[in-house]
RNA sequence: CGGGGUGUAGCGCAGCCCGGUUAGCGCAUCUGGUUUGGGACCAGAGGGUCGCAGGUUCGAAUCCUGCCACCCCGACCA
């Protein structure tokens, strides 16, 4: 485990400077639990959301945007969408401020009481269904392929940053089909892409399943997640597929005239992955020096140094790192060149290894006169000269290989710290003492995973997709299972 | 919301228990100089209503009360 990820330390503190601070506005500001996301750190989400994007678009979907906040009749119209969400809502009530009478600052306008209270959107479900009412019809209107980009906000009772602040940037995806089958494929192709995007471009391997009724969104049939494992060894939902059958179709009454003019409830998905990624990102890959980012998603994937002494030097040099960065470039690597004269070779090393870029290269008179370059490795921090001349090819497979290299890394992490148990004693025992993910048998009630999360805080995950049959006793009950679920403690 | 902790310069902290000069230290910043192949050095300078509001006192960063925010542990959750 990283001391970086656990200690407050000064490495801790500069890291989480450059990426994120917390809110800290006026006095009696009740903005708890939000972050402002500064400019490094929201690089690496644009990153997250260019490539995802991508995938969207290639899966036929299309960006739209909903209002942020939700009349609260809308909320209540599919009963355990409500239930799940309604303690954690933040609610408004009024429209207008004026000045105090007493003249000492401003209050809120009593007058401007709001006939109905707006809730500002935990998740818009109900906003964008009451919009599809209007827009579906017939069959010929689906299906409704259609992703927002947005923030939502959800009162958590408490806050971690990047893993659960009380506002967070995410994108979700909201879909309306035609037939349950074409609902559940389509929820299957997302998660499907969650896991190509979190295994190809966060390298973080991740696995695939259904969610137990206990651990279901709040209005879905059925929810498939990815979970991956943080280096702490507890595990982190990082993405979720809806399948929500014709429950907010029915809340919304939205019906469609099939092909042989019968009216029918409309089939939905939803999907979404937030900036947690970014704090997946940071859980599952950084050490004791900072950040290691994954070459396809680091904002900046090689750095050059100049060592210099004086002008005349830094010219020499600025002329060969004019020639590679302009190469790179036309190959499609982001490169900064830093010429900043107020910080050494070596403190700049250290800073951009805590920013975690994948790549550095160094250019000082030395390699002028022999026409090298030295390159160092984030993930592993190996360093070697080569010839000035073959650093884009050098680079180029570099990066490929970083980012295979990081992906292995977790991979094998992921395996060391997999558990197939079939004793209590030893479920218990692996939670206490090192955590990890526990493949074992489960009775399939919500009784026993509930009595199992009272006593370990562990929950399933989600029962994997390619889990075998395989005929066992559940590690609680001892009832015959058929099937493992994956068990963790979570964040 | 319950238990524990913290809040002092941009960042990290000491001082508080036991009230008493002009509130310190490191990093960062600015100026000048020497440096530059793994977080440079010397000299000088700027930067604080000590989280907020009350109270006790001749006197409060320090003691008391209330509030706010943050961190850790629970319940809740992506």
């Amino acid at each position: 485990m990283a001391k970086f990820l656990t200690n407050r330390d000064e490495n801790y503190a500069q890291w989480y400077n450059d990426l994120v601070i917390k809110a800290d506005l006026a006095e009696n500001s009740a903005v708890r639990g939000c972050m402002v996301i500064k400019p490094y750190g929201y690089a690496i989400w644009e990153r997250i959301q260019s490539e995802l994007d991508k995938m969207f678009k290639a899966t036929g979907h299309v960006n739209a945007y909903f209002p942020i906040f939700i009349p609260k009749s809308f909320f209540s119209r599919e009963a355990k969408h409500v239930e799940g969400f309604a303690k954690e809502c933040a609610v408004v009530t009024h429209y207008r401020l004026k000045n105090d009478e007493s003249g000492k600052g401003i209050v809120v306008d009593p007058a401007a009481k709001l006939e109905e209270e707006l809730i500002i959107r935990p998740t818009s479900e109900t906003i964008i269904w009451n919009s599809y009412k209007n827009w579906i019809q017939s069959y010929r209107d689906l299906p409704i392929l259609i992703n927002q980009w947005a923030n939502v906000v959800r009162w958590e009772m408490r806050t971690r940053l990047f893993l659960r602040t009380s506002e967070f940037l995410w994108q979700e995806g909201h879909t309306a089909h035609a037939t349950r089958e074409e609902a559940m494929e389509e929820t299957q192709r997302m998660i499907n892409v969650y896991a190509d995007f979190a295994e190809n471009f966060m390298a973080l391997p991740v696995i695939k399943g259904y969610k137990s009724e206990n651990e279901r969104f709040a209005g879905a049939l059925d929810t498939y997640a990815i979970e991956a494992l943080m280096q702490d060894g507890k595990a982190l939902q990082a993405g979720t597929s809806h399948f929500l059958g014709q429950n907010f179709a029915k809340a919304f009454d939205v019906q469609f005239t099939d092909k042989n003019g019968k009216l029918d409830y409309v089939w939905a998905t939803s999907w979404g992955l937030s900036t947690r990624m970014i704090g997946a990102l940071i859980m599952a890959h950084s050490d004791n020096r900072g950040l290691v980012l994954p070459p396809k998603l680091a904002p900046t994937q090689v750095v050059i140094i100049p060592i210099f002494k004086n002008a005349e030097q830094l010219a020499k040099i600025s002329d060969a790192a004019g020639r590679i960065t302009d190469e790179l470039t036309a190959k499609g690597i982001s490169v900064k060149y830093d010429t900043r004269d107020n910080n050494t070779p070596g403190w700049k090393f250290a800073d951009y290894e805590l920013k975690g870029v994948p790549v550095r290269l160094a250019i000082g008179p030395r390699d002028i006169e022999n026409g090298t370059v030295e390159i160092a490795r984030r993930d592993t921090l190996e360093k070697q000269s080569i010839p000035a001349d073959k650093v884009t090819g050098h680079v180029t497979e570099l990066l490929v290989e970083i980012q295979k290299n990081i992906f292995s890394k977790a991979e094998e992490f992921r395996k060391a710290n997999t558990f197939r148990v079939d004793k209590w004693d030893e479920f218990v025992n692996i939670l206490d003492n090192q955590g990890g993910f526990i493949l074992a048998h489960w009775d399939g009630t919500p009784e026993t995973e509930e009595k199992i999360k009272n006593e370990t805080k562990a929950t399933i995950r989600c029962i994997p997709f390619d889990s075998p049959d395989e005929d066992g006793r559940c590690i609680y009950t001892g009832k015959p299972s058929k099937r493992r679920a994956l068990f963790a403690r979570s964040y």
